[in-house]
DNA sequence: TTTTTTGCAAATCGTTTGCACGCTG
DNA sequence: CAGCGTGCAAACGATTTGCAAAAAA
């Protein structure tokens, strides 16, 4: 049974496009999932789409998740991007338009930013390096304006020895 | 049984001076790890280190290992970085300067570099936002030139999507 | 002696995978 | 109908942890 499909936005048929190249199907899961996503997220991990999906309606499995989020960074619908934690996380991809991360340690809140200079800047050395880039990552991790008051050194030192990036 | 002490370098009093700081104790396994560190590595992971240790004198657990590891992140000797990889890696901090990163898919080759113009700009960034930053990080993936005509989209694609940052 | 360290093995935990069944195209 | 997709549960694999024995201070 096809979900009652509210009209597919862009994002579906750019999934859409993609499984078919692949000879694969769009199904209901699929579908579930890709919407779930576009309609309710910025940064999320396997396990909120896991209770996202699951507290309502019928049950879906994690493997089912894992697989259908591989798909979706795939297809650059979706973007993979651990935030220094120490397990995966994931963010939709709205726009065409790349974005960097303050991650304050604190409180986990994550700022999006983007400069321009910094991209040339990093085009620049790639270039002199003679190195081609596919993919680029700047996070800075720290304490945002609410917490900047919030914490002592030594806890901080700690979660700083804890990034993963 | 102490180790014959070749004369110990900074690293080792900066390490003493901190062991003590917090009652810890100055083990010979500490010893040894931080002289192989400092020794043989640029870029390495804990499995790197095992087998460092464990394939000429007598054996040292892993548990150990990953205990002394963060120990000595704890006090600045070593960065903690898994350089887009699934595991953990680390680098030995020689100097106080810091680095930001270029990453090989193909090869897993570590190109270092560092732009003083791209520190200030973050900090500006941070500035703007009002965000008090304690560590960052910036890793640059792609080809060297060694490796740019030795891949195929797909699986540089397939790489991408692997990236865990 | 007192406290910290170590090695071992078991436990974690997010993620992946093999398999048998079910559904899509 | 053939080929993918799914759920389940087991496998994974790097890292962490509890515990009893061993070593430093």
């Amino acid at each position: 049974m096809r979900l009652n499909a509210k009209v597919p936005p862009s994002e579906m048929r750019c999934f859409e496009t993609y499984l078919r190249s692949k000879k694969l199907k769009l199904t209901d899961e699929r579908v579930k999932i890709l919407t779930t996503i576009f309609d309710k997220s910025t940064h999320f991990n396997a396990e909120w789409l896991y209770r996202e999906l699951n507290q309502k309606k019928q049950s879906m499995s994690r493997a089912t998740i894992y697989r259908t989020l591989y798909l979706l960074v795939q297809c650059n619908l979706v973007r993979r991007n651990s935030l220094g934690s120490a397990h995966a996380n994931y963010e939709a991809i709205r726009e065409a338009e790349h974005h960097d991360h303050l991650i304050c340690l604190n409180c986990d809140r994550v700022i999006e930013f983007y400069r321009l200079n910094l991209e040339q800047l990093q085009e620049e050395i790639c270039h002199e390096k003679n190195f081609q880039p596919l993919h680029h990552n700047l996070q800075i991790f720290g304490l945002c304006s609410e917490c900047i008051n919030k914490t002592d050194d030594s806890t901080m030192r700690h979660k700083v020895a804890q990034i993963r990036t």
